[in-house]
DNA sequence: GACGTGCTGTACCGAGCGGTCAACAAAGGC
DNA sequence: GCCTTTGTTGACCGCTCGGTACAGCACGTC
């Protein structure tokens, strides 16, 4: 047999995401990338490719997380109505703003790539498609718990609802206020999902 | 007197400010500056100061051009309600979504740099307060014509059309399908802007 | 037409980039 | 204890980056 690895593939993931997340892709060097995981340019490379293999690791880590996170949050919510408004109001984060002004990976990331990469674009769009069918199936258990209108459509109202998330997230990152950004998540929340 | 500018500072300053647009800042070299603007470095260094100068010169020109537009839309539009409509549906663009697909030179760059760069983060946050009031007033004008509930608050929303149309910029650039954008876009409208 | 001033093009700089490679280290099989 | 295999390390590669220095050039003035 041969020599062992000496890290662990997710803690190094997870330290590379970390990364990406706070200078962006452009913005990471190898020098950054190898300073956070603890690796030399040979072992990141022998164990995921170039740098843009390795984000793209990362990347996916993260949205699977995501993606995750949201049908945990539908699935334990007692009423689907809340787990939706939680859904608009996440990106607010924790109350002195770090969390808002620091964004989402894939929105960052899909802003600054989308055009150029098509790799990128295309695993946003998967991952937006997957929490929309989720959302749409919590704005469907909305209805039969009777907290949204039977008359609204489920995917439509799904859309309305990630599309004021995604806008919630850009505003967070222009370092808005916290509490002036809070409440523009929770008036976009009532005025999409009417009582 | 000494020998006059060969180029024009506006022309220059556009042909940079798309090429910003296009790839971003840390995706612009300084090779492809002097290529879109057909200057040299010691031109542009003298007329403009350095790379990140020449970016916050771009960037205010499309600021500028932004607020007026807002600003022109609004007071042209023979109800306030069709500005504000017209407001959250105008990331789509043409239709065949290359000018969604492109965004904004605002929101791309203040994803890219605002986490670093706080002369970015304040222009992106004095552009939106100036289009939040804007809209505010586009608002007001609206309940006084009878289009939007007098119950409403105007600031407030505002800031959710804002945030509504951030996002739908955002899912543009992600490369979602026009017509669905449109949709998406549309929906927000009519749901903020109840009748 | 000589002058001097400011624009222009180019050569050049050090630094840092992403990426490669060969020598060395550590494990289990024999 | 040697061999094979794999992981690790760090020196090294060519290249491009943003930025500077400078020589020459075109123009309005006098």
């Amino acid at each position: 047999m041969a020599r062992p690895r000496q890290f662990d593939e997710e803690t190094v993931l997870h330290a590379v995401c970390e990364q990406f997340w706070d200078a962006g892709y452009a913005g990471t060097s190898l020098q950054d990338l190898m300073r956070v995981s603890g690796l030399g340019k040979g072992s990141l490379y022998a164990a995921f490719g170039d740098k843009h293999e390795l984000f793209l690791r990362a990347l996916r880590r993260y949205t699977d997380a995501v993606d995750r996170g949201v049908r945990r949050t539908v699935e334990s919510a007692p009423r689907a109505v809340e787990a939706l408004r939680a859904f608009v109001v996440s990106p607010v984060g924790d109350p002195d703003g770090a969390a808002a002004r620091r964004g989402c990976l894939l929105a960052n990331t899909t802003t600054e790539l989308a055009a150029t990469d098509p790799v990128v674009a295309e695993e946003a769009r998967r991952t937006y498609a997957g929490i929309t069918q989720v959302l749409a199936q919590a704005v469907a258990r909305a209805q039969e718990e009777g907290d949204v209108p039977a008359s609204a459509d489920p995917e439509e109202t799904a859309r309305a609802l990630l599309a004021a998330q995604q806008g919630v997230t850009y505003l967070g990152r222009t370092g808005m206020d916290v509490r002036t950004l809070e409440a523009t998540a929770r008036s976009l929340a009532d005025r999409l999902l009417p009582v």
